[in-house]
DNA sequence: CAACAAACGCAACATTATAACGTTGCATAA
DNA sequence: TTATGCAACGTTATAATGTTGCGTTTGTTG
Protein backbone atom coordinates (compact mmCIF):
# COMPACT_ATOMS: atom_id res chain seq x y z
CA UNK A 1 0.00 0.00 0.00
CA UNK A 2 1.58 3.30 -1.07
CA UNK A 3 2.06 6.34 1.45
CA UNK A 4 -1.06 8.97 1.19
CA UNK A 5 1.14 11.31 -0.77
CA UNK A 6 -1.32 14.51 1.08
CA UNK A 7 -3.47 13.83 4.28
CA UNK A 8 -6.66 16.35 3.23
CA UNK A 9 -7.92 17.90 6.78
CA UNK A 10 -10.38 20.58 7.37
CA UNK A 11 -8.47 23.79 9.02
CA UNK A 12 -8.92 24.81 12.01
CA UNK A 13 -8.67 28.23 11.74
CA UNK A 14 -12.26 29.46 10.37
CA UNK A 15 -11.04 32.51 9.44
CA UNK A 16 -7.36 30.80 7.67
CA UNK A 17 -8.21 32.75 4.42
CA UNK A 18 -5.90 30.96 1.71
CA UNK A 19 -3.13 29.65 3.46
CA UNK A 20 -3.70 26.80 1.37
CA UNK A 21 -2.51 25.45 -1.97
CA UNK A 22 -4.67 24.63 -4.83
CA UNK A 23 -3.53 20.98 -5.12
CA UNK A 24 -4.21 20.83 -1.43
CA UNK A 25 -7.81 22.32 -1.65
CA UNK A 26 -8.69 19.79 -4.52
CA UNK A 27 -7.57 17.13 -2.21
CA UNK A 28 -10.01 18.07 0.14
CA UNK A 29 -12.67 18.14 -2.11
CA UNK A 30 -11.99 15.18 -3.69
CA UNK A 31 -11.93 13.48 -0.18
CA UNK A 32 -15.01 15.24 0.75
CA UNK A 33 -17.04 14.40 -2.41
CA UNK A 34 -15.70 10.60 -1.61
CA UNK A 35 -16.97 10.82 1.37
CA UNK A 36 -20.49 11.66 0.17
CA UNK A 37 -21.15 9.49 -2.76
CA UNK A 38 -20.88 13.09 -4.68
CA UNK A 39 -18.97 12.36 -8.12
CA UNK A 40 -15.74 15.22 -8.66
CA UNK A 41 -15.11 14.36 -12.44
CA UNK A 42 -12.21 15.35 -14.46
CA UNK A 43 -14.01 18.53 -15.39
CA UNK A 44 -15.71 19.75 -12.57
CA UNK A 45 -12.51 19.13 -10.55
CA UNK A 46 -10.78 21.31 -13.57
CA UNK A 47 -13.02 23.76 -12.98
CA UNK A 48 -12.42 24.08 -9.82
CA UNK A 49 -8.65 24.79 -9.98
CA UNK A 50 -9.56 26.84 -12.27
CA UNK A 51 -11.37 28.99 -9.69
CA UNK A 52 -8.32 28.42 -7.09
CA UNK A 53 -5.50 29.34 -9.18
CA UNK A 54 -7.66 32.40 -10.71
CA UNK A 55 -7.48 34.31 -6.94
CA UNK A 56 -11.10 36.29 -7.73
CA UNK A 57 -14.33 35.87 -8.51
CA UNK A 58 -14.63 34.46 -12.12
CA UNK A 59 -17.23 34.63 -14.47
CA UNK A 60 -18.59 31.73 -16.12
CA UNK A 61 -17.40 32.75 -19.90
CA UNK A 62 -14.12 33.22 -18.25
CA UNK A 63 -13.88 30.11 -17.44
CA UNK A 64 -15.01 28.67 -21.00
CA UNK A 65 -12.23 30.71 -22.02
CA UNK A 66 -9.79 28.92 -19.91
CA UNK A 67 -11.05 25.99 -20.37
CA UNK A 68 -10.06 26.23 -24.34
CA UNK A 69 -6.36 26.23 -23.58
CA UNK A 70 -6.30 22.97 -22.32
CA UNK A 71 -8.87 21.04 -22.72
CA UNK A 72 -9.32 18.46 -25.71
CA UNK A 73 -12.18 19.91 -26.91
CA UNK A 74 -14.09 23.54 -25.95
CA UNK A 75 -16.81 23.38 -23.89
CA UNK A 76 -20.04 24.91 -23.85
CA UNK A 77 -21.86 27.29 -21.43
CA UNK A 78 -24.35 24.56 -20.64
CA UNK A 79 -21.59 22.26 -19.56
CA UNK A 80 -19.67 25.01 -17.46
CA UNK A 81 -23.03 25.80 -16.06
CA UNK A 82 -23.84 22.37 -14.97
CA UNK A 83 -20.03 21.61 -13.22
CA UNK A 84 -20.65 24.73 -11.21
CA UNK A 85 -24.35 23.82 -10.14
CA UNK A 86 -22.84 20.56 -8.88
CA UNK A 87 -19.62 22.70 -7.29
CA UNK A 88 -22.47 24.69 -5.09
CA UNK A 89 -24.49 22.29 -4.48
CA UNK A 90 -21.53 20.56 -2.70
CA UNK A 91 -20.12 23.63 -0.31
CA UNK A 92 -17.09 23.64 -3.19
CA UNK A 93 -18.58 27.07 -4.61
CA UNK A 94 -20.00 30.30 -3.76
CA UNK A 95 -21.62 32.71 -6.54
CA UNK A 96 -20.81 36.50 -6.12
CA UNK A 97 -24.24 37.74 -7.03
CA UNK A 98 -23.22 41.09 -7.37
CA UNK A 99 -20.69 40.23 -9.98
CA UNK A 100 -22.06 37.63 -11.83
CA UNK A 101 -18.69 35.30 -10.33
CA UNK A 102 -17.72 32.37 -9.02
CA UNK A 103 -15.08 31.90 -6.30
CA UNK A 104 -14.48 28.17 -4.51
CA UNK A 105 -14.64 28.20 -0.40
CA UNK A 106 -12.12 28.07 1.65
CA UNK A 107 -14.15 25.67 3.94
CA UNK A 108 -16.21 23.39 1.95
CA UNK A 109 -16.53 20.70 4.51
CA UNK A 110 -19.10 23.46 6.71
CA UNK A 111 -21.72 24.12 4.66
CA UNK A 112 -22.33 27.48 6.28
CA UNK A 113 -23.06 30.81 4.58
CA UNK A 114 -20.47 33.33 4.48
CA UNK A 115 -19.73 37.09 4.05
CA UNK A 116 -17.73 37.97 0.81
CA UNK A 117 -15.53 41.22 0.93
CA UNK A 118 -14.67 42.01 -3.15
CA UNK A 119 -12.57 44.63 -3.49
CA UNK A 120 -13.98 47.02 -6.32
CA UNK A 121 -10.26 47.69 -7.38
CA UNK A 122 -8.35 45.21 -8.07
CA UNK A 123 -11.62 42.34 -8.30
CA UNK A 124 -10.52 40.17 -5.82
CA UNK A 125 -12.45 39.11 -2.71
CA UNK A 126 -11.96 37.32 0.60
CA UNK A 127 -14.29 35.02 2.87
CA UNK A 128 -15.14 35.33 6.19
CA UNK A 129 -17.35 33.26 8.85
CA UNK A 130 -19.34 34.83 11.95
CA UNK A 131 -22.26 32.92 13.08
CA UNK A 132 -23.47 36.73 14.72
CA UNK A 133 -24.53 37.32 11.05
CA UNK A 134 -27.31 35.00 11.22
CA UNK A 135 -28.80 35.31 14.56
CA UNK A 136 -28.63 39.21 13.15
CA UNK A 137 -30.61 38.05 10.34
CA UNK A 138 -32.64 35.69 12.04
CA UNK A 139 -33.76 38.12 14.27
CA UNK A 140 -34.98 40.51 11.75
CA UNK A 141 -36.68 37.74 10.02
CA UNK A 142 -38.72 37.01 13.21
CA UNK A 143 -39.88 40.22 13.14
CA UNK A 144 -42.05 39.40 9.58
CA UNK A 145 -41.98 35.96 10.30
CA UNK A 146 -40.02 35.23 7.26
CA UNK A 147 -37.87 31.67 7.52
CA UNK A 148 -34.33 32.00 6.04
CA UNK A 149 -33.45 29.38 4.10
CA UNK A 150 -30.32 31.01 1.96
CA UNK A 151 -28.75 34.69 2.73
CA UNK A 152 -26.49 36.82 0.55
CA UNK A 153 -23.81 39.13 2.73
CA UNK A 154 -21.24 40.86 -0.23
CA UNK A 155 -19.68 44.13 0.84
CA UNK A 156 -18.17 46.13 -2.35
CA UNK A 157 -15.01 48.36 -0.64
CA UNK A 158 -11.12 48.17 -0.58
CA UNK A 159 -9.23 45.44 -0.03
CA UNK A 160 -5.77 46.03 2.17
CA UNK A 161 -3.37 45.84 -0.17
CA UNK A 162 -5.12 48.02 -2.88
CA UNK A 163 -5.16 51.19 0.32
CA UNK A 164 -1.46 50.42 0.68
CA UNK A 165 -1.04 50.67 -2.75
CA UNK A 166 -3.18 54.22 -2.54
CA UNK A 167 -5.86 53.07 -5.29
CA UNK A 168 -8.69 52.78 -2.72
CA UNK A 169 -11.36 51.14 -5.19
CA UNK A 170 -12.63 52.83 -8.49
CA UNK B 1 -52.06 79.62 -3.44
CA UNK B 2 -53.51 76.33 -3.59
CA UNK B 3 -53.99 74.38 -0.39
CA UNK B 4 -50.81 71.12 -0.98
CA UNK B 5 -52.99 68.41 -1.34
CA UNK B 6 -50.49 65.91 0.10
CA UNK B 7 -47.92 66.66 2.76
CA UNK B 8 -44.83 64.23 1.94
CA UNK B 9 -42.87 63.50 5.06
CA UNK B 10 -40.87 60.69 6.26
CA UNK B 11 -42.16 58.03 8.49
CA UNK B 12 -40.97 57.42 11.85
CA UNK B 13 -40.99 53.80 11.90
CA UNK B 14 -38.06 52.91 10.88
CA UNK B 15 -39.49 49.54 9.25
CA UNK B 16 -42.94 50.35 8.54
CA UNK B 17 -43.48 48.10 5.86
CA UNK B 18 -45.57 49.72 3.42
CA UNK B 19 -48.63 51.29 5.10
CA UNK B 20 -48.32 54.03 2.42
CA UNK B 21 -49.90 54.22 -1.04
CA UNK B 22 -48.02 54.94 -3.68
CA UNK B 23 -49.27 58.77 -4.83
CA UNK B 24 -47.38 59.44 -1.10
CA UNK B 25 -44.49 57.25 -2.03
CA UNK B 26 -43.92 59.27 -5.53
CA UNK B 27 -44.98 62.93 -3.68
CA UNK B 28 -41.78 62.07 -0.97
CA UNK B 29 -39.82 60.71 -3.95
CA UNK B 30 -40.34 64.10 -5.87
CA UNK B 31 -40.20 66.53 -2.79
CA UNK B 32 -36.83 65.10 -2.13
CA UNK B 33 -35.35 65.26 -5.53
CA UNK B 34 -36.61 69.05 -5.69
CA UNK B 35 -34.39 69.40 -2.45
CA UNK B 36 -31.28 67.78 -3.99
CA UNK B 37 -31.75 69.90 -7.14
CA UNK B 38 -32.04 66.37 -8.97
CA UNK B 39 -34.48 66.12 -12.07
CA UNK B 40 -37.12 63.55 -11.27
CA UNK B 41 -38.57 63.41 -14.47
CA UNK B 42 -41.85 62.27 -16.31
CA UNK B 43 -39.97 58.75 -17.26
CA UNK B 44 -38.40 58.52 -13.82
CA UNK B 45 -41.45 59.06 -12.18
CA UNK B 46 -43.33 56.37 -14.21
CA UNK B 47 -40.62 54.08 -13.61
CA UNK B 48 -40.74 54.76 -9.62
CA UNK B 49 -44.67 54.52 -9.72
CA UNK B 50 -44.54 50.91 -11.36
CA UNK B 51 -42.33 49.65 -8.80
CA UNK B 52 -44.45 50.67 -5.86
CA UNK B 53 -47.25 49.68 -8.00
CA UNK B 54 -45.72 46.07 -8.37
CA UNK B 55 -45.28 45.03 -4.46
CA UNK B 56 -42.31 42.86 -6.09
CA UNK B 57 -38.79 42.88 -7.20
CA UNK B 58 -39.27 43.70 -10.99
CA UNK B 59 -36.95 42.93 -14.17
CA UNK B 60 -35.92 46.06 -16.31
CA UNK B 61 -37.39 43.55 -19.25
CA UNK B 62 -40.67 43.89 -17.28
CA UNK B 63 -40.66 47.56 -16.85
CA UNK B 64 -40.16 48.10 -20.62
CA UNK B 65 -43.25 45.73 -21.63
CA UNK B 66 -45.30 47.29 -18.79
CA UNK B 67 -44.08 50.87 -20.38
CA UNK B 68 -45.82 49.70 -23.81
CA UNK B 69 -49.08 49.78 -22.28
CA UNK B 70 -49.69 53.46 -21.16
CA UNK B 71 -46.56 55.12 -22.86
CA UNK B 72 -46.77 57.11 -26.04
CA UNK B 73 -43.85 55.48 -27.87
CA UNK B 74 -42.07 52.40 -26.51
CA UNK B 75 -38.90 52.39 -24.41
CA UNK B 76 -35.90 50.70 -25.11
CA UNK B 77 -33.63 49.15 -22.04
CA UNK B 78 -30.90 51.57 -22.36
CA UNK B 79 -33.62 54.56 -21.39
CA UNK B 80 -34.71 52.33 -18.68
CA UNK B 81 -31.33 50.98 -17.23
CA UNK B 82 -30.44 55.00 -17.18
CA UNK B 83 -33.50 56.04 -15.37
CA UNK B 84 -32.96 52.88 -12.70
CA UNK B 85 -29.69 54.52 -12.55
CA UNK B 86 -30.91 57.85 -11.33
CA UNK B 87 -33.94 56.11 -8.81
CA UNK B 88 -30.89 54.29 -7.49
CA UNK B 89 -28.48 57.10 -7.13
CA UNK B 90 -31.34 58.83 -4.85
CA UNK B 91 -31.93 55.84 -2.79
CA UNK B 92 -35.32 55.43 -4.42
CA UNK B 93 -34.82 52.50 -5.55
CA UNK B 94 -32.60 49.21 -5.25
CA UNK B 95 -31.19 46.62 -6.84
CA UNK B 96 -31.98 42.68 -5.86
CA UNK B 97 -28.23 41.30 -6.72
CA UNK B 98 -29.91 38.03 -6.32
CA UNK B 99 -32.64 37.99 -8.89
CA UNK B 100 -31.29 40.78 -11.31
CA UNK B 101 -34.76 43.03 -9.66
CA UNK B 102 -35.18 46.47 -8.70
CA UNK B 103 -37.59 47.29 -5.46
CA UNK B 104 -38.94 50.82 -4.44
CA UNK B 105 -36.71 51.83 -1.70
CA UNK B 106 -38.98 52.58 1.63
CA UNK B 107 -37.25 55.01 3.33
CA UNK B 108 -35.34 57.47 0.47
CA UNK B 109 -34.38 59.89 3.36
CA UNK B 110 -32.54 57.72 4.96
CA UNK B 111 -29.65 56.89 2.42
CA UNK B 112 -28.59 53.43 4.46
CA UNK B 113 -28.25 49.81 3.11
CA UNK B 114 -31.41 47.78 3.91
CA UNK B 115 -31.38 43.90 4.55
CA UNK B 116 -33.63 42.16 1.62
CA UNK B 117 -36.18 39.21 2.54
CA UNK B 118 -37.14 38.17 -1.07
CA UNK B 119 -39.71 35.30 -0.72
CA UNK B 120 -38.70 32.60 -3.04
CA UNK B 121 -42.28 31.10 -3.39
CA UNK B 122 -44.90 34.46 -4.52
CA UNK B 123 -41.57 36.88 -5.44
CA UNK B 124 -42.50 39.79 -2.73
CA UNK B 125 -39.91 41.65 -1.31
CA UNK B 126 -39.11 42.75 2.69
CA UNK B 127 -37.00 44.99 3.50
CA UNK B 128 -35.82 46.04 7.00
CA UNK B 129 -32.80 48.34 8.50
CA UNK B 130 -30.50 47.10 11.57
CA UNK B 131 -27.64 49.25 11.65
CA UNK B 132 -26.06 46.69 13.88
CA UNK B 133 -25.24 44.68 10.96
CA UNK B 134 -22.90 47.78 9.72
CA UNK B 135 -21.41 47.35 12.73
CA UNK B 136 -20.84 43.34 12.23
CA UNK B 137 -19.47 44.26 8.87
CA UNK B 138 -17.09 46.90 9.61
CA UNK B 139 -15.98 44.52 12.52
CA UNK B 140 -15.33 41.62 10.16
CA UNK B 141 -13.58 44.03 7.42
CA UNK B 142 -10.97 45.26 10.36
CA UNK B 143 -9.96 41.68 10.70
CA UNK B 144 -8.74 42.02 6.61
CA UNK B 145 -8.04 45.51 6.70
CA UNK B 146 -10.98 45.97 4.15
CA UNK B 147 -12.56 49.44 3.71
CA UNK B 148 -16.37 48.57 2.67
CA UNK B 149 -18.04 51.21 0.73
CA UNK B 150 -21.54 49.25 0.13
CA UNK B 151 -23.17 46.25 0.97
CA UNK B 152 -25.83 43.82 -0.10
CA UNK B 153 -27.77 41.75 2.52
CA UNK B 154 -30.36 39.13 0.82
CA UNK B 155 -32.13 36.75 2.44
CA UNK B 156 -34.50 34.04 0.34
CA UNK B 157 -36.66 32.03 1.91
CA UNK B 158 -40.35 31.75 3.08
CA UNK B 159 -42.28 34.64 3.83
CA UNK B 160 -45.33 34.83 6.44
CA UNK B 161 -48.38 34.71 4.21
CA UNK B 162 -46.87 31.79 2.11
CA UNK B 163 -45.96 29.71 5.18
CA UNK B 164 -50.10 30.83 6.39
CA UNK B 165 -50.97 29.33 3.15
CA UNK B 166 -48.88 25.96 3.22
CA UNK B 167 -46.72 27.09 0.53
CA UNK B 168 -43.20 27.14 2.35
CA UNK B 169 -41.07 28.43 -0.38
CA UNK B 170 -39.99 26.26 -3.51
C1' DC C 1 -31.89 83.70 -30.12
C1' DA C 2 -27.37 81.05 -29.50
C1' DA C 3 -25.04 78.01 -26.79
C1' DC C 4 -24.90 74.48 -23.72
C1' DA C 5 -25.99 70.41 -20.93
C1' DA C 6 -29.00 66.89 -19.46
C1' DA C 7 -32.26 63.56 -20.78
C1' DC C 8 -33.94 60.61 -24.09
C1' DG C 9 -34.38 57.54 -28.55
C1' DC C 10 -32.38 54.07 -31.18
C1' DA C 11 -29.53 50.50 -33.33
C1' DA C 12 -26.37 47.46 -32.51
C1' DC C 13 -23.92 44.70 -29.57
C1' DA C 14 -22.02 42.34 -25.30
C1' DT C 15 -22.64 39.36 -21.47
C1' DT C 16 -24.80 35.91 -18.78
C1' DA C 17 -27.78 31.96 -18.54
C1' DT C 18 -31.00 28.24 -20.05
C1' DA C 19 -33.88 25.15 -23.09
C1' DA C 20 -34.10 21.33 -25.83
C1' DC C 21 -32.28 17.51 -27.47
C1' DG C 22 -28.62 14.22 -28.58
C1' DT C 23 -24.41 11.37 -27.34
C1' DT C 24 -21.13 8.81 -24.49
C1' DG C 25 -19.66 5.71 -21.13
C1' DC C 26 -20.35 2.79 -17.52
C1' DA C 27 -22.84 -0.46 -14.47
C1' DT C 28 -26.10 -3.97 -14.21
C1' DA C 29 -29.19 -7.48 -15.66
C1' DA C 30 -31.26 -10.50 -19.04
C1' DT D 1 -23.55 -10.61 -25.75
C1' DT D 2 -27.09 -7.60 -25.90
C1' DA D 3 -30.39 -4.75 -23.71
C1' DT D 4 -31.40 -1.29 -20.23
C1' DG D 5 -30.92 2.57 -17.17
C1' DC D 6 -28.64 6.49 -15.76
C1' DA D 7 -25.57 10.34 -14.95
C1' DA D 8 -22.52 13.31 -17.17
C1' DC D 9 -21.35 15.72 -21.02
C1' DG D 10 -21.88 17.79 -25.93
C1' DT D 11 -24.31 20.84 -29.36
C1' DT D 12 -27.24 24.21 -31.12
C1' DA D 13 -30.03 27.67 -30.52
C1' DT D 14 -32.10 31.13 -27.91
C1' DA D 15 -33.59 33.70 -23.79
C1' DA D 16 -32.62 37.18 -20.44
C1' DT D 17 -29.99 40.92 -18.89
C1' DG D 18 -27.12 44.88 -19.58
C1' DT D 19 -24.04 48.39 -22.38
C1' DT D 20 -21.92 51.44 -26.01
C1' DG D 21 -22.10 54.95 -29.16
C1' DC D 22 -24.21 58.44 -31.26
C1' DG D 23 -27.75 61.44 -32.79
C1' DT D 24 -31.93 64.20 -31.37
C1' DT D 25 -34.80 66.60 -28.31
C1' DT D 26 -35.66 69.58 -24.51
C1' DG D 27 -35.05 72.85 -21.20
C1' DT D 28 -32.10 76.39 -19.25
C1' DT D 29 -29.07 80.27 -19.30
C1' DG D 30 -26.47 84.09 -20.98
Amino acid sequence: MALPAIQPRPCADPNCRGRHAPAERLALAASLCRARGAKLTQLRRRILELLWESGRPTGAYELIEALKVRAARPVGPPTVYRALEFLISQGLVSRIESRNAYVPCVHPERQSDCLFFVCSHCGSSFELEDPRVEGLIAENAALIGFRPKRRVVEVEGACWSCIAAGAEGK
